[in-house]
DNA sequence: AATTCGGGGTC
DNA sequence: GACCCAGAATT
């Protein structure tokens, strides 16, 4: 094993010569930290930045952020996806302000209680906001790191011992530095598929490098994709839309339109959801093109279908008519709201 | 321990 | 077109 000055030595000066110029690495403040470690969770670094601007020119700080109402928060997230995230913020911001009056939690107990904070994030703010030795272990971190000790199998254990070999290595004085470092090692150079070994300043320090066997860390899986279909119901009442506003999940805003899953190619009992929620009387008018919606192992055949109500019953608890101008004021997944931007204008006067 | 939660970059 | 990502919470 090499000496721990020389992989964190070699690590850090190559970072101060590459690193990028992010709009979050201009002050390390813990909120903004927090907000951009959030943010990046599970999503790419180049779709995050616009929204981390905007997001620190609304709510430039914890206090401002606290008194935001839940739809105004989840508006900014549109379009990141995973929106339990934003809830989350939501709910921590509150708790920063009410139980600790304002004061950013700067310990590892206090961070990883807080909604939406788990290691990862913990350990983030904790060593670059606050210049504490916590190691992060992301995805970036764990395929850098397996390839360096050429360790082919991975399980929790692995996960364990890694933890604690970054431990002894992480540097004291910039340890924010070194994880960020890290991270962006894996993102750059270090990548999945096809690493840019000649460009690693590890060389052949690295143990899978020095084996030839960098290409096969991680093991290359198997894909798992499952198909799945869905019927989007797109009900118009004179200039107005039905939307439904998701119960599923902790504190989940978002609204959808109706929509009812295909199971094995059965033909859905539209008619039947729409007499039972939204009106007897009902014509259908056309589906609309498909649109193929790919997100975690899933790939998703939405089939958007349109009709038109008269007579509504009154309206459910989570449904709601909404003229289609109004639409921009409810946050969506993006991809309904993309699907109804394919649709001109005349579909919905026809 | 496995599943859920989204969207877009990327090759 | 399929994989993957600055993970956390839930089951």
């Amino acid at each position: 094993m090499m000496k721990q000055t020389s992989f964190s030595s070699k690590l850090l000066k190559w970072y101060a010569r590459i690193q990028r110029d992010l709009p979050w690495r201009k002050n390390f403040t813990p909120y903004s930290v927090w907000i951009s470690e959030i943010m990046l969770q599970q999503t790419v670094l180049s779709g995050v930045i616009h929204y981390y601007v905007k997001w620190m020119e609304r709510f430039p700080d914890v206090s401002n952020l606290a008194k935001a109402s839940s739809r105004q928060v989840l508006r900014m997230w549109e379009g990141l996806g995973y929106y339990s995230r934003a809830s989350n913020i939501l709910k921590t911001a509150r708790i920063i302000i009410k139980e600790h009056k304002n004061k950013f939690p700067d310990n590892y107990t206090d961070l990883i209680s807080l909604p939406g904070i788990g290691d990862y994030t913990a350990c983030a703010i904790l060593s670059i906001a606050f210049k504490k030795p916590c190691p992060v272990c992301d995805a970036n971190v764990k395929r850098v790191m397996r390839r360096f000790l050429a360790w082919k199998i991975w399980n929790r254990k692995k996960e364990n011992d890694l933890k604690s070999f970054l431990y002894s290595v992480i540097d004291k004085r910039a340890p924010g530095d070194f994880n960020q470092a890290l991270m962006e090692l894996g993102q750059t150079v270090c990548v999945n598929k096809n690493p840019k070994c000649s460009l690693c300043p590890l060389g052949s320090d690295c143990q899978a490098f020095k084996k030839h066997i960098q290409n096969s860390i991680p093991e290359n899986k198997s894909s798992g994709i499952i198909r799945k279909k869905t019927l989007l119901l797109l009900l118009l009442y004179k200039n107005k839309i039905l939307i439904v506003k998701r119960k599923k999940g902790v504190l989940s805003h978002l609204w959808n339109f109706p929509l009812m899953e295909k199971k094995n190619n059965d033909r859905v009992p539209a008619g039947l959801y729409i007499k039972k929620h939204v009106a007897l009387k009902f014509n259908f008018k056309k589906k609309l093109p498909k649109h193929i919606h790919y997100y975690t192992k899933y790939q998703d055949e939405i089939e958007p279908v349109l009709y038109h109500i008269s007579d509504p019953l009154p309206v459910m608890r989570d449904h709601k008519w909404v003229s289609l101008k109004h639409l921009d004021r409810y946050p969506f997944p993006s991809v309904y709201r993309k699907i109804l931007t394919l649709l001109d204008t005349d579909t919905f006067n026809s």
